[in-house]
DNA sequence: ACCTGAACACCGTTCAAGT
DNA sequence: ACCTGAACACCGTTCAAGT
């Protein structure tokens, strides 16, 4: 078979596909070749449609952040809004961790990732805040919200007893693991409410304009 | 030569030859066949000193942060010990931004980032906060410094203003790069500095023995 | 003990050849 | 237009052979 009546390949199983190999088994285990042939097709076929690798995974990253839920900006105040829109992007990426390597960068050429930056902006600068601090406000909450997904603080700790020994506040961090959830999402509850409480007073006692 | 009277390698030139190379050409392009021969020799050599790669930019991470200061734990209160440590840590990161993914998955077994891990939690816990809450805080930390450390805000937008055209508040957004700089350590000073203020007042609200 | 060449099983990507 | 095999220039790692 050369080439069928009717292409094997759309750019959006490839995607499909992708994307379920990268939740799988990890961003390392995606090669060109193991994604060609889950999808039933040799390695350079996918270059008909993707020109690089990293487009694929671009478009991977792309679909899960056009899942986080901004809608909260049209109906509720910058604060609130902000909250309830962390909070759905926090959950889209710990649903798909291995992924967040790959939008860490910022929004590159990625559609979604782009009009999610334009509408959480427009919402800032609606709200009072100067283009300045908008623009902090922007980048602390993709530091928050990446930062936490990019890997779980409390599996960062080996469940090894042993190698704690030496060090005199760590003898019970090997537990960490047993309750990452846990630890991880009260870490970024409770960094997301005390950042957003201390920007509130800060825009409370500058003014609107400030 | 197969083998010299004194060893052309040890594990401190590979580290410094390997962090070099991070720095210069990014993660990358560290390969074992590139990194043996800028240190004249082949590829399996390597495999005497450290037996994967993985422990070889381990190695080169934990030389990064073991330069981290923490002294400030020794002679300042918690809240501006925290601060001092956590602009010691960007500071470091800063300077080589590359070995980033590396570490930002937690401590695992590299020693100078368990100790300084040790440093901070045991610090937290005398200055009065529970086990769970210190351990929010040091997650807390570490989403901020690494979240901030992977890439910069400002650099993940692309600098053609034609990208942002369709859409509205993005307009200015190609003018970030330019000020990449202070947009990133303004972000991460207004939030460091916001996360401290309101858990110092959480600290002060419920007791010492919160 | 430590460096070497050869080898293994992979990579991303290109491209002429097929239909 | 789109899939293919073959090829190119790479990977990380192993291992027997050398001194």
């Amino acid at each position: 078979m050369a080439r069928p009546r009717q292409s094997l390949l759309t750019r959006q199983r490839i995607v499909e596909a992708a994307s379920a190999l990268v939740d799988r088994e990890g961003l390392e285990a995606v090669s060109v070749r193991r994604l060609a042939t889950e999808l039933g097709v040799r390695g350079p076929s996918l270059y008909n449609h993707f020109s690089t690798k990293a487009e694929i995974l671009d478009a991977v990253a792309d679909a899960i952040v056009a899942q986080v839920d901004v809608s909260a900006f049209a109906t509720h105040d910058w604060r609130e809004a902000l909250r309830l829109w962390a909070h759905s992007y926090h959950a889209a990426l710990s649903a798909h961790p291995n992924i967040v390597p790959v939008l860490a960068h910022g929004p590159g050429r990625r559609p979604a990732t782009l009009a999610m930056a334009d509408t959480v902006y427009g919402a800032l600068i609606k709200a009072g805040w100067s283009e300045a601090r908008a623009t902090h406000i922007g980048a602390l909450m993709r530091y928050l919200i990446t930062g936490s997904a990019l890997g779980s603080f409390a599996l960062g700790f080996s469940g090894d007893p042993q190698l704690y020994e030496q060090y005199p506040h760590l003898h019970r961090a090997h537990l960490l693991a047993g309750q990452h959830k846990c630890v991880d999402d009260g870490a970024f509850a409770l960094g997301l409410d005390t950042l957003l409480n201390g920007l509130d007073s800060l825009l409370l006692k500058n003014g609107p304009n400030r």
